[in-house]
DNA sequence: CAGGATCTAAACACGC
DNA sequence: AGCGTGTTTAGATCCT
């Protein structure tokens, strides 16, 4: 299933995000080469031509192609900027969201100054204790200690310079290199360059320490003390980490994605630091009416001068810090699936398509993006946290799907064990801001969207509401796509349409829809297994997340665990069913009333009154469970059921 | 190869 | 007549 979704997505691909759905499926079946022509060109494809025409009209060539990758990449994660106007208009929140996102930050600020302030003294007061001390004490112990702290000190420092650096960079703090003032006044070295930090540091901490020197080389990197970013070692100098963003197969990769989904306002004449009318240039933003406006200012604002350098360097530093982080955030979900025997922690230098389907034609589409592709050879999804809307991708979305205008399914979610609420939550700023067709089956996204309300039931309007809203990519082509999910509201006879005062409403039959779900799948231990390492890590993530956390998992290593009270003490009262909507597989959901809030699924049945009759045609048993042989046992049960099957067949 | 799931497209019906 | 809503059919892909 797995597999089926991710070829589904694959084979999309080439559709590209402009081809859309319509008739993807079939040009794509037509022609393999057609769609291979669409991956590559689609979203990698357009990107190094729109970076060689922003080359040629920058100054420093190296200092611009940084930019390049870099700004969009920051900037991504503070503004929907990927949105065309109109896609914005239909976004709701936006701009409240932005303005609540900067008062947060702001005041993240100032607890940041003060926090780093305590530690700053509180270190320097261990410091001196120690060089005191240390008088007493032998060189070498001295030397230990006051290279420990030192290396507290600055990574503490780092820290610090890279939050100061990250709401620099958004704007947040307004901050010209040669003028410090202001808000930072406690924290200068923020101001400046950041390879001043080495001095300002020296000046605070125990001068001529000889970590300084490797601190020096590597500007912020956490040379000192970044012992467990050994995977991934920050480049040395300036030179932004690119070189694991290109594939071996030399495809253009992740960052170039990226622009394909603000493709809608970049077009040929367009410049990566312009958009929205304004300049993207860190803490500039001012407003150009137009592109000659706008290179104008650059030239003339953001000319090759010491602050525009410092700025570029900042943005340097902000980006290697972020990859540190990620780097770091990488290696522990490596451990930590090791730990799980998810995977063998080896590193494996390219990740496979999210489905190794030899035979497929469209194999070679589907190889993994830049963004994935890391030193360690894991797949390195955004965090939620730290990329919310990162065009890159989403955890848990395959690149193909990515980059894809046709279907991207991923039964896996489904009809599997994530949960589709969990990683939509998860996932949530970025399916709503890039355009990126998420990976759920249209019944699963309908379903969902059903779940979401407090009533269980939702016009078919509604539904649109909700696609529209939850997810960029339905945002356009609703033609086709409001097709779809009238045809599947009305093909899947999980849906169940209620006439009701206000007209007609859909709702969701959970054992129906539970029946869908093919039981080999969900127990088997070995296909469970199987399927997850045909997994890329990407596609994993936010789905292993959310079904580790739901407990889902633990089928996988110990079937014979699955037992009704293991079972429901496990998956009950998750995140999921408490707030929102109920995943299948975990709770087994609605289906099992039990366990969903009584008012709620009383006010499904409620609604239903019309429908009863066709619902009782679908509904052998009684709500609340009473053994049918087709359905049989109580709804706690049904887990266990499902589960049995797979364990039969394995 | 058959069967199932999914998606897309399209035709048609019905009511407002 | 146009539109929204539903239903249904057909063709396609992919996986088991």
């Amino acid at each position: 299933m797995m597999v089926e979704s991710a070829s589904e997505t694959i084979r999309s691909a080439p559709s590209g995000q402009n081809g859309v759905g319509s008739i993807s499926g079939q040009a794509d079946g037509g022609g393999g080469g057609a769609g291979a022509a669409g991956a590559g060109g689609g979203g990698a494809g357009r990107d190094p031509a729109a970076g060689a025409d922003s080359n040629g009209e920058m100054s420093p060539a190296e200092l611009l192609h940084f930019q390049q990758q870099q700004v969009p990449v920051s900037v991504a994660m503070m503004s929907p900027q990927m949105l065309t106007p109109q896609q914005m208009q239909q976004i709701l929140s936006p701009p409240q969201l932005q303005a609540l996102l900067q008062q947060q930050q702001a005041l993240m600020l100032q607890q940041l100054q003060e926090y780093y302030k305590k530690q700053q003294e509180q270190l320097h007061l261990q410091l001196l204790t120690q060089q005191q001390a240390g008088k007493q004490q032998p060189k070498e112990a001295l030397g230990n200690k006051q290279l420990a702290f030192q290396q507290q000190l600055l990574q503490m420092q780092q820290l610090q310079q890279q939050h100061l650096l990250n709401l620099q960079r958004q704007g947040l703090v307004s901050l010209q290199p040669s003028q410090a003032s202001g808000p930072l006044q406690t924290l200068p070295q923020a101001a400046v360059c950041p390879t001043d930090l080495p001095q300002l540091w020296k000046g605070e901490g125990a001068p001529g320490q000889p970590a300084e020197d490797s601190v020096k080389q590597e500007g912020l990197d956490l040379t000192g003390s970044a012992t467990t970013a050994t995977s991934f070692a920050a480049p040395p100098k300036v030179s932004p980490p690119l070189s694991h963003h290109t594939l071996p197969n030399g495809q253009p990769t992740v960052l170039t994605p990226r622009r394909d989904s603000s493709s809608h306002e970049e077009t040929p004449g367009s410049h990566p630091l312009y958009g929205h009318g304004e300049c993207k240039w860190p803490g500039c933003e001012t407003l150009c009416e137009d592109l000659g406006q706008f290179i104008k200012h650059l030239n003339t604002e953001h000319a090759l001068d010491d602050r525009s350098t410092a700025q570029c360097r900042v943005q340097m530093q902000v980006v290697q810090q972020l990859e540190i982080q990620l780097a770091k955030e990488s290696e522990r979900l490596q451990a930590m699936m090791a730990h799980l025997h998810m995977r063998p922690s080896e590193p494996k230098p390219f990740s496979q398509p999210l489905n190794p389907v030899p035979g497929s034609s469209s194999f070679s589409k589907v190889t993994v993006s830049a963004a994935d592709s890391f030193p360690d050879g894991l797949v390195h999804p955004p965090t939620s946290a730290a990329a919310p809307v990162t065009p890159l991708r989403p955890p848990g979305l395959s690149s193909a799907s990515l980059h894809s205008g046709g279907p991207a399914r991923r039964r896996s979610s489904d009809k599997f064990c994530s949960p589709i609420s969990s990683e939509l939550a998860q996932n949530h700023e970025f399916y709503k801001n890039a355009d990126v067709r998420p990976p759920f089956t249209y019944a699963s996204l309908i379903r969902q969207a059903i779940l979401e309300t407090p009533d269980r039931q939702l016009t078919l309007n509604e539904i649109y509401n909700w696609f529209t809203r939850m997810f960029a990519y339905f945002r356009r082509n609703t033609a086709t796509w409001k097709n779809a999910v009238r045809h599947n509201l009305s093909l899947h006879k999980c849906f169940v349409r209620v006439e009701n005062v206000k007209g007609a409403v859909w709702t969701v039959d959970e054992r129906e829809y539970q029946k869908r779900r093919p039981p080999k799948m969900t127990g088997s231990p070995t296909l469970v297994k199987n399927m997850i390492s045909g997994l890329s890590y990407g596609a994993l993530n936010a789905s292993y997340q959310a079904a580790l956390a739901e407990s889902s998992f633990p089928l996988l290593n110990s079937p014979g665990m699955l037992n009704p009270g293991s079972a429901s003490s496990l998956l009950p009262l998750s995140h999921d069913e408490v707030g929102a909507p109920v995943e299948p597989l975990p709770s087994n959901g609605s289906s099992s009333p039990p366990r969903l809030s009584p008012s709620q699924y009383s006010h499904q049945v409620q609604v239903k009154e019309e429908p009863a009759e066709a619902e009782e045609d679908r509904r052998p048993g009684p709500p609340l469970g009473p053994p049918n042989p087709s359905t049989a046992g109580p709804p706690e049960d049904r887990d266990l059921e499902e589960e049995l099957p797979g364990e039969e067949l394995s």
